[in-house]
DNA sequence: TGCACACATGAACAACTGTTCATATGTTAG
DNA sequence: CTAACATATGAACAGTTGTTCATGTGTGCA
């Protein structure tokens, strides 16, 4: 028998099993491009940290202090944090004397987490 | 001017700003055990390679080897994925003969990165 | 103008993550 | 039973990430 195989392999180690569902599905994907995108908007809900800051700004506008001050982390690691959220457009910030006051860039940003909430408490 | 800081730091290292808006926020946070398994969640959407499987298993159910011809990836760098959303419990398999066929675990998991998309597509 | 506070940021470091490579397991056909 | 295929998995390695530490920038007050 001839190495079968070797005709049809290109970049998957495998025969193509099951070629017209592969093709049906190839047409619905998004374009890679999206993919990454939708993959670096949840990378940066996928840390506590930053859950954490997000689920504050959804209660009040606050200042980095405060935010320090309630998750009990340094004003740095907050800091950096905020800056990563604001590069998203999540946050938005303004200044006001000596302090900075958070807030999300829109209530969009609410639903997002609070469907993965709905999620987890179907779950367990 | 007596060291007015050292009184009230405990575990941030600036004064408390707006104590009553802390306390408000604090009454309205989840228990951070909770946060901590949403951030686990969206830790598993947050790579391009699992987002990009969980979008084929929306169009159809699938076998190892048709997702890694499609996504052009190996078939081990496929499978440990796959892994890793099956212990998330946002997958499912059923063996068929030699191949193993994946499917969503539920229409929930299409709901949650269906919301991420509609982010994605009005912020550009 | 100088000091103290609030915040931002760069470097460094440990911890984590995703892929590859090699190999093991499970299944079917002959 | 054996060979070949489909999938799973462990080790290793490079790349990434989050925090800490030190320090810089911006603002208000005396």
């Amino acid at each position: 028998m001839p190495r079968f195989k070797d005709d049809f392999l290109e970049k998957c180690d495998c025969y193509l099993l099951h070629e017209d569902t592969v093709e049906q599905v190839r047409k619905q994907m998004p374009d890679q491009e999206l993919l990454i995108r939708l993959a670096e908007l949840y990378k940066i809900f996928g840390d506590a940290t930053r859950i954490s800051i997000l689920m504050c700004l959804s209660t009040a506008e606050m200042c980095v202090c405060d935010i320090s001050t309630l998750l009990k982390m340094t004003q740095s690691a907050i800091s950096h944090q905020l800056r990563v959220l604001k590069q998203a457009n999540l946050v938005k910030n303004r200044r006001q004397g000596k302090a900075v006051f958070y807030c999300l860039a829109d209530e969009h940003v609410k639903q997002i987490f609070e469907q993965g909430l709905v999620h987890i408490k179907e779950e367990y």
